[in-house]
RNA sequence: GCGGAUGUAGCUCAGUUGGUUAGAGCGCCGGGUUGUGGCUCCGGAGGUCGUGGGUUCAAUCCCCAUCAUUCGCCCCA
């Protein structure tokens, strides 16, 4: 029986061009976020089963995570999400880090999931956050990252959206202006968060649903549409537009256009799930028709640190998924060709591998060159053909002809010009194209 | 977990209204003689038609199941 070839489901082999392609991306990310000041940190794929119980959400870990006994009979489970454990990470040395603490990471995690589009079991996510700082200049840094972090691919603006809402505000008004119990509040918000899926009388049926019959005579459902029905913070009924809250978001809307982000916008149905998110939230929505939908957010979450019994750390973040992000750039075209990680292919004419060691070990440890030599002793027009398929920009031909007048012929691949160089004169010419951007100051 | 679509060579796909050795393009391998790829010419390898079962004289084609891929729903930390 022979073994099947496929990467197990919902996971993903990297080939050298799939791996090159996620180097390129979590290169542009980690440029973009270090410019900030954030520092890289990482931490085990395994954690307790507790950590993510914590959230008491039973349900979620029995269906959605990789979760089983190790030999010592303890529940673990392969992380799902970068927060938990970030959270865990900062909690252990509370008291000694230096805040406003700034960090970042890009680890693998797995959910237990049907795979579908821009969604597998195995993915990688960005994950950004700012702890220590518990005004609206969090949000603004940590919106600005997101923003910067598309830029970096050329994204424009208008090929996506930054809805921002008050988690704060959505909870007073269920509560105090609904008089919603948490019950009725956890299905209105789920509910809001699917609006825009379903047409506006199903809504209204099923928020009529949600209600008792008293509210409904007090007529809460309509409460309930006048504030949704809010496009701005303005629109807002007189009763709740004056909530501390909402001061609180158009400061951040207003520094985000300040900042030359004209593309986010409030959205009062952005509800993000109802977990550990303590005030504002925030979504990025891609505006290409094929693809209209969310990509990642974030929002404050500042009571995560002290569920490990020390004081709290209010806290910011972002998760921005590989696959998501990936999708977006494609679809938009913002993905460049890539060169392949070798400068050049080394043809050897006969039997001159020997003889051109010394050559080679000029050429890479003096050069910096990147070189692949084609040892397989065949036919020129074989090697030739490997060095095309591999993608390599150049080839050098070494034989004794070479060898012996210390002038090493080199090939364009593309355009089959060759010329005869030594070797300072070889790297020169090879990092021109490794790195047009950079002046050389070399004769 | 639920529903739809798909599954024929490495890839993209034809095809058989069920009937002798299943095809194309691209790719791959070899050759057109000795220091040169991409063009061209010649030759070649490679498929138990996703897997298992059923109907039939006969199945890659029809039926059932199963697996995989994919789209949507649920969910989305």
């Amino acid at each position: 029986m022979a073994l099947p070839t496929q990467p197990y489901k919902g996971a993903r082999d990297f080939y050298p061009e799939d791996k090159r392609l996620q180097k390129f991306i979590f290169g542009k990310l980690r440029q973009t976020v270090e410019a900030f000041g954030y520092e890289e940190y990482d931490a085990p794929i395994l954690e307790p089963t507790d950590l993510y119980l914590s959230k008491g959400n039973q349900e979620i870990i029995d269906e959605q995570t990789y979760t089983f006994k190790d030999r010592g009979d303890r529940s673990v489970t392969i992380r799902t999400e970068m927060t938990p454990t970030v959270s865990r990470m900062v909690a252990g040395r509370r008291q000694e880090l230096a805040y406003p603490l700034r960090w970042y990471s890009i680890p693998n995690l797995w959910r237990y999931e049907r795979p579908q589009r821009g969604r597998l079991r195995e993915f990688w996510q960005l994950n950004v956050d700012i702890f220590g700082v518990d005004n609206m200049n969090a949000e603004l840094e940590v919106i600005q990252i997101m923003d910067a972090c598309l830029k970096a691919f050329h994204a424009k603006h208008d090929m996506y959206t930054i809805r921002i809402n008050s988690r704060e505000f959505m909870s007073y008004v269920m509560h105090w202006y609904l008089e919603f119990d948490e019950v009725q509040a956890a299905s209105a918000v789920r509910l809001i968060d699917r609006m825009h899926k379903m047409d506006r009388a199903d809504f209204i049926t099923q928020i009529d649903g949600v209600c008792t019959p008293t509210q409904r005579e007090e007529g809460v459902v309509e409460k309930l549409l006048d504030v949704l029905d809010a496009k701005r913070i303005s629109d807002l009924p007189q009763l709740v537009r004056e909530h501390s809250s909402l001061a609180k978001l158009q400061t951040l809307l207003d520094s985000l256009t300040g900042v030359g982000i004209t593309n986010a916008v409030f959205d009062i149905t952005l509800m993000r799930g109802f977990d550990y998110y303590t005030d504002i939230v925030f979504e990025v929505f891609d505006t290409h028709p094929e693809n209209n939908r969310s990509m990642f957010g974030g929002g404050r979450y500042d009571g995560m640190v002290a569920m490990f019994g020390v004081e709290p750390v209010p806290t910011v973040g972002f998760g921005m998924g590989d696959a998501t992000l990936q999708n977006f750039l494609e679809l938009h075209n913002l993905l460049p060709q890539l060169k392949p990680e070798t400068d050049a292919y080394v043809v050897l004419v006969g039997d001159v591998y020997d003889k051109a060691q010394r050559v080679l070990k000029e050429l890479r440890q003096d050069g910096g060159m990147r070189l692949s030599v084609d040892i397989s002793g065949r036919k020129m027009d074989k090697q030739f053909k490997t060095a095309e398929k591999k993608g390599i920009h150049y080839v050098i031909i070494i034989g004794d002809d070479e060898l012996e007048k210390q002038q090493y012929t080199l090939r364009n691949i593309q355009t089959g010009v060759e010329e005869k160089h030594g070797i300072s004169r070889l790297v020169s010419i090879i990092e021109d194209y490794r790195n047009p951007s950079a002046l050389h100051d070399r004769d």
